[in-house]
DNA sequence: CCTACCGATCGGTAGG
DNA sequence: CCTACCGATCGGTAGG
């Protein structure tokens, strides 16, 4: 008789073995130790470990397309567009390091069939991000920049950021944005 | 018996299985009938699965420093040792994209006690990048920017490139970095 | 490099 | 959610 709540015990578990070790490297042991339970009943809550998988990597999908899509929809100038949908990207990096690992660095281990839908999501998110250097072109107020690189150039930093951030550093989301962002946007060179 | 270059054939295909299914994911079966053996007669050539995996690693190191470290080490201003040192390590990349995916992706299979010299070649490698940066902040060719956040740019997008890099595509190597340091150089605003 | 095999461990199931 | 277990497969070894 599952208790309430502890299917997202096992999600959260999940995600941190996931994240750590790789998915092919955790055990349906080391995730019912985790929760406190024997191999066995996690088939309680679950059919296949790669479930587990695929949910982690759905709901991780959806938070960055919902935290990324309004400020793509809403009015503003490319530039400031450009800076919050990365602050927006980083936050959502920041607030579950883990979670963001295994969206972006455990994904292929899903069955070539559960492949798809993943691979649609992140097509459907860089083009949130062409979107806004689609407008700052056509508004003049970008140069008129390769737009596949200069998309796969924001799409590289903010997704290599689960490499390297650590929530506690010096800086928080926003300011690394603000950093990246200010690179991006004037350059290195005076 | 084993038979002269066996050893690099194994290599080679550790470098297809590892990059495409996993290091955990690729059985010593897999490896075997890939270089048409059986599973038992690897043995004859490793002593474990995991030695390929750290010889693949180690190499690949190699190659992005000797790469890159003549390029720090010359006499040029800083802006073109960038355009360089992007091109020669998206080179690198594109000469063997199983091998730099085995390296940047795979490398946390390691057990802890090899993960010391990764990541000590890793932070020299960085370090190169560091130096040129600081080379073109110190000689004012750059502006006055952050140099970890300047450095960090230009690993991510460079380490991005086996994501999704594949050769035969319309740019080779050179003309992906051109386009990429211009973009950093110059920044995206007029 | 092959044959034959080993102990360990894997994901998952049956029955309660 | 547990006990008890299953067939499959794993990395690796012995002896030739």
């Amino acid at each position: 008789m599952p208790r309430p709540g502890r299917k997202d015990e096992l999600l959260e578990a999940a995600v941190t073995l996931f994240s750590q070790k790789g998915f092919h490297a955790t055990t349906v042991r080391d995730l019912a130790e985790q929760v406190g339970m024997k191999s066995g009943s996690l088939y309680a809550h679950i059919a296949t470990k790669e479930d587990l998988l695929e949910e982690i990597v759905m709901r991780s999908a959806e938070q960055f397309q919902a935290a990324v899509a309004p400020i793509v929809r809403s009015d503003a100038p490319a530039a400031s567009k450009l800076r919050q949908a990365m602050a927006a990207h980083i936050r959502v990096v920041a607030s579950d390091t883990g979670a963001a690992t295994v969206f972006l660095h455990e994904w292929k281990a899903l069955s070539p069939e559960r492949h798809a839908s993943v691979i649609a999501a992140r097509q459907g998110y860089e083009e949130l991000l062409a979107a806004i250097i689609r407008q700052g072109v056509e508004s003049g107020e970008f140069r008129p920049v390769d737009e596949s690189y200069a998309r796969l150039l924001v799409l590289s930093v903010v997704n290599w950021v689960y490499q390297w951030y650590k929530p506690g550093g010096p800086l928080g989301p926003d300011q690394v944005a603000d950093r990246f962002a200010e690179l991006i946007l004037h350059g290195m060179e005076p």
